[in-house]
DNA sequence: TTGACGAACTCCTCTAGAGGAGTCATAAAG
DNA sequence: CTTTATGACTCCTCTAGAGGAGTTCGTCAA
């Protein structure tokens, strides 16, 4: 506490305690007096420094964590939160050139800024298309599809999880219903089977990670995750695939080019 | 509370007591049981029926607020979240077609939907460009820009605010300095003074909202935001406006078409 | 040198209160 | 019939404690 200090509480402002308190150590940190990974004062020091009780400061530093700004570590304290570095995903990355060179989309580019990919909890089941994704893939309602699953690793750290749907009377018998689906990925498999991709359609939402997705993820309370829900047509106007990935928000920039013709 | 049966806790479980209560209620939540703005049981009836004290439950209304489940109302009680009906981006909205109709894109789009689209805070003023607006649009350090910036609402509900920057060289003394850019808005200014657009990037982000954008926007606590980056480039490859737009993330989708060739 | 122990520190969970302030329905007063 | 009060209900803020559990580091014995 000797090396930060904080300005003293408003006794006259109508804001609550436990906002300037949580205020305080905001400024702090945009203004950079904390500085990514340092600590922030501990409860005590902060209940000595205000004069609250534990409660309120508990309070404060509860806003701090919401807004994504720190992480508590049990017996250690309170840290600024630090960024990872972040991924950016450009809307030319299933280009049919990348798909030729024998790597899925996130091997090279991952390995193409010097980090160590790697897919873990494959899991491939036949089932039901879920009502959206039938939707989306034009289907009925009972059809078939192959549902591949997989989490998506760089140097360890998991950055993605994926779920891919493909209306099994395509994918059944293929390479695409295997764990390995082969050099290139599922979308050259695809092609193989002679569906010629056009284009594909991403939807984009973004929402607090579920508890599962925060688990798999290993996301810090108050980061949001990225919903990416993507569609694969031929160029007949046939959807083949349909994709959902929910990915880490400040691991991602997502970068589209956009015609204006 | 009669309506709503809630299990009992379980004390063999080593999960906190407020969140095995938060874990019951984000049930009800997710199966339906309590719908989108039903009220959940007030803090007297929750410690009534776990017979806990009334922290430990405001810990557990805490934790699905910050999921984005509940939002509470002072002197009313904690309600079920409603989801505002969602705005979906194309990116084709940019497209020259629209523009030639002489309306700018979110007028265009809002009205074609049924709602009454307004602008709101139009600010206008000349300034040293931002070191990362420098940069996307290829800029010296202290070049000078005019700086647009608006908030956009929907039936009075205010849905994004957008900065623009454009160089002042290109802008000074034209329409787009002025608070109305006229029909089609700047894209179709831009276009008049011979700079032919051609392409767009847009580079998207996810993060919680500072608190000047929850006033702005009346986010509910829990709801992150998208922060957008567009950059406007013309046929010569030259960047000519960026326009840095942050939007609630539960009005929107976004969605873009990418060529798979 | 190594390893076990313990003290001091950290955040986490929970209790049991108090007063404040916003909302709403109802009853009383105009 | 309108307006004003009142009371019951809601969530909000804050206090003052208690014990628990994870981390760190120095001490001391082997």
């Amino acid at each position: 506490m000797a090396e930060l200090s904080l300005p003293e509480l408003d006794p006259t402002s109508d804001r609550a305690v436990f906002r300037q308190i949580a205020d305080h150590i905001r400024e702090a940190i945009e203004q950079g007096t904390l500085a990514e990974g340092d600590k922030v004062p501990s409860e005590a020091q902060l209940m000595q420094h205000y004069g609250v009780a534990r409660m309120t400061i508990r309070n404060a530093l509860q806003v701090l964590q919401s807004e994504g700004l720190t992480v508590a570590e049990h017996g250690r304290g309170v840290f600024v939160r630090s960024h990872p570095p972040v991924r950016r995903l450009a809307s030319d990355r299933f280009a049919r050139r990348h798909r030729q060179e024998g790597k899925a989309a996130f091997i090279a580019e991952t390995e193409g800024a010097g980090g160590k990919p790697s897919v873990d909890s494959i899991r491939i089941t036949e089932e039901e298309a879920p009502a959206d994704v039938a939707t989306l893939l034009g289907l009925a309602e009972d059809a078939r599809v192959i549902r591949r699953s997989r989490r998506y690793l760089i140097n360890g750290q998991p950055v993605e999880t994926a779920v891919s749907y493909i209306p099994a009377e395509i994918a059944m018998g293929t390479r695409i219903a295997e764990p390995d689906s082969g050099p290139g990925g599922i979308y050259a498999r695809l092609e193989e089977l002679g569906y010629r991709l056009d284009h594909f359609v991403e939807d984009i939402r973004s929402r607090m990670p579920l508890r599962e997705e925060m688990r798999a993820l290993r996301l810090a309370p108050g980061v949001p995750v990225f919903r990416l829900v993507r569609t694969a047509y031929t160029t007949d106007g046939k959807a083949v695939e349909v994709c959902d990935t929910v990915m880490s928000s400040d691991a991602y920039v997502l970068s589209y080019e956009l015609p204006a013709r």
